[in-house]
DNA sequence: TTTTTCAAAGTGGTCTGACCACTCAATGAA
DNA sequence: TTCATTGAGTGGTCAGACCACTTTGAAAAA
């Protein structure tokens, strides 16, 4: 049908999407090869292709030449380059993703901290004492493991896609000094004290923050 | 060329941001025609065609048919529409997503309440007084516009999208109590009391959420 | 002259069929 | 058994053909 007002290859888009779930395809599944999707959804290849290409610039799928096309696990960087060389350079837009994410980030704070059940988890205190071995903590890993504990998976999906939009090299920091941020927060976290926490929350974001502008 | 190792459609993708940066095309401007590209790439039109798919479907241009093709800006985040079809799929857990939503609407609350600037906005009082007067107010009405004044598009955005798909239709409800609650909120905006203000937004919410377990 | 009509040119949307480059597995020879 | 070959399947690209839509400007009508 050449007459649809609809875009075609957004409605595959949407078609993709439910067969992907219909024939329960894994990341790392393989997707039916382009010929026959075409002749499944009864389209010129064409516009296949023309989905395809957009999902996979999406870092969605994986195309490999003589084996066909997969999906993949939400974490390939074609995405990130892409919208960084077109959209970094607007302030305001990065500025909503970093503040976006860190909503996510200081809702799971307030969360955890104010859960008896959560702020028990033994991985605090476990992590509280690596860092007082001096061996340094990723702030990455613990806010992963602080989203992942609140048990909101769309939350946590949401918040790793930000990170990749809006990553930018920490550099130029003390590890010490940031030891001592960490530290602040998690002993707020298993104490409780969620004002306290999501104080020392603030205060590492500024600390680093501060850090990215001296480069 | 068709021996090239690099994908020849992120070949375009570059080639368009140097031509669009050279030409000094803004937001709104017109791109070249797909036919014309092609010829001054030196590619086919189908290879240019999924190049601009790529591209559209990341928001960053806009096509319409018999007129062409334009640059967008940037601030429409309409990757996240496709990006959330693909990730509200299996997480189909209404439960997360209504919390999600809830995650970008306190904070956007925190916000509006802890900002001087902002909760001395006179739609504030303004709303209030319509509630007194005993014109009801959407409820979504309302929290979109506590959303815009955080200024952040991008939470907006998924806010909206969250509502979306998490749409349920609230019914049953006495105006009158609920009217209650919303003064107790926009009455604790305005006198800048976070907590408070949080304390009548959960109130609400629960009320509603209890509303919606009677149907 | 002014207004209306409408056909042509230009643009995106889609399809078809044809090659090319590559991968993999089955086939067959050593 | 082992190794080389070959053919089927898959993505990558191209050229050309229509279709649907918008704009525009010249011709026709007022």
């Amino acid at each position: 049908m050449t007459k649809q007002t609809t875009k075609m290859y957004l409605q595959i888009v949407r078609e993709l999407r439910l067969l992907i779930e219909k024939e329960n395809i894994r990341p790392g599944g393989k997707i039916p090869s382009e010929r026959e999707l075409a002749e499944r959804l009864q389209v010129g290849r064409s516009t296949v292709r023309e989905a395809l290409r957009s999902l996979e610039l999406l870092g969605l799928i994986e195309t490999k030449r003589g084996e066909g096309t997969f999906l993949t696990d939400f974490r390939n960087h074609k995405l990130v380059e892409v919208l960084s060389t077109f959209i970094l350079q607007d302030t305001k837009t990065v500025g909503d993703i970093h503040v976006t994410r860190e909503i996510h980030e200081k809702e799971a704070i307030r969360i955890v901290a104010g859960t008896p059940t959560l702020n028990q988890l033994p991985v605090w205190s476990s992590l509280l004492m690596q860092l007082q071995e001096d061996e340094s903590i990723v702030r990455e890993d613990l806010i992963r493991e602080i989203l992942i504990s609140t048990n909101n998976r769309l939350s946590l999906k949401m918040w790793f896609l930000l990170k990749q939009y809006g990553d930018e090299p920490f550099q130029g920091h003390s590890e010490k000094d940031e030891n001592q941020h960490i530290q602040q927060l998690l002993n707020a976290i298993i104490s409780g004290e969620i004002e306290h926490a999501i104080h020392s929350y603030r205060g590492w974001i500024t600390w680093l923050s501060q850090g990215r502008e001296i480069i």
